[in-house]
DNA sequence: GCACTATTTCGCAAAACGGCGAAATAGTAT
DNA sequence: ATACTATTTCGCCGTTTTGCGAAATAGTGC
């Protein structure tokens, strides 16, 4: 019998996954999963303007999904959520359609990690 | 060096978490986490209108995150994606302004789990 | 100070989302 | 078929999110 989870650590959970839910948030944090990124490198990788860049990455920071460092002119964005790579490899190991129910034994580490590239 | 991920599973990716991305849901989750439940329990857990509750579950299931299960008048939900409650542990480790900065291992099976309880 | 570059904030319009009650659907029993 | 229960779908409407360009801000060099 596990006790019901309380508002506050739901809202935060909700915050976080919110935060995750765009697909160009998404490409941002493939790019910051190999290290810190400038805003310019991230505008490159996204293809939106860089209003709607920044605006993506202030979501990401008010999630505390990342972190930023000014350095000079530049802005330097890097992943601070610990466990999200890995939670998107077993994402990926569910593609849609091919049935997981419930298999467990995902989560950590480095999975084989398909579904890279075009 | 990392190759992009291509854009069909971030948009999958994407899916799941938006689906995740909403308070009630999750309170749903949390409830599906203990076994299957019947539409009828998980209004009363949530607290909202019968047609808000069917439009959660059903987002859910088009995500693939939970699947459903019809006995006779009652339907039944049960969660289906296996990484989704290791990883709110982790995530709930991470409170807001606690600065978490990258530290690995979270991920895998059952970590400590407070936060439960209100 | 002025010019220049990198980035964020603002203000707007379009689209997506969330919640509700009413109506529709489906299963069971008589 | 009718009645009853469990659940989903629909239509409306208010709120939030998104994307953009323009303007504002911040850091650097002269």
């Amino acid at each position: 019998m596990k006790l019901r989870t309380n508002l506050q650590v739901l809202r935060r959970r909700a915050e976080i996954f919110k935060a995750l839910g765009h697909e160009d948030r998404l490409r941002i944090l493939d790019e910051l999963a190999d290290g810190e990124r400038c805003v310019c490198d991230l505008v490159k990788a996204v293809g939106s303007s860089w209003s709607t860049v920044s605006r993506h990455l202030s979501v990401l920071k008010e999630a505390e999904v990342i972190a930023d460092d000014k350095r000079g002119l530049q802005v330097f964005y890097r992943l601070v959520l610990p466990c999200v790579p890995s939670f998107m490899d077993c994402l990926d190991a569910s593609r849609k359609g091919e049935s997981v129910e419930m298999r467990r034994g995902c989560g950590s580490g480095s999975q084989p990690s398909s579904a890279r590239a075009s």
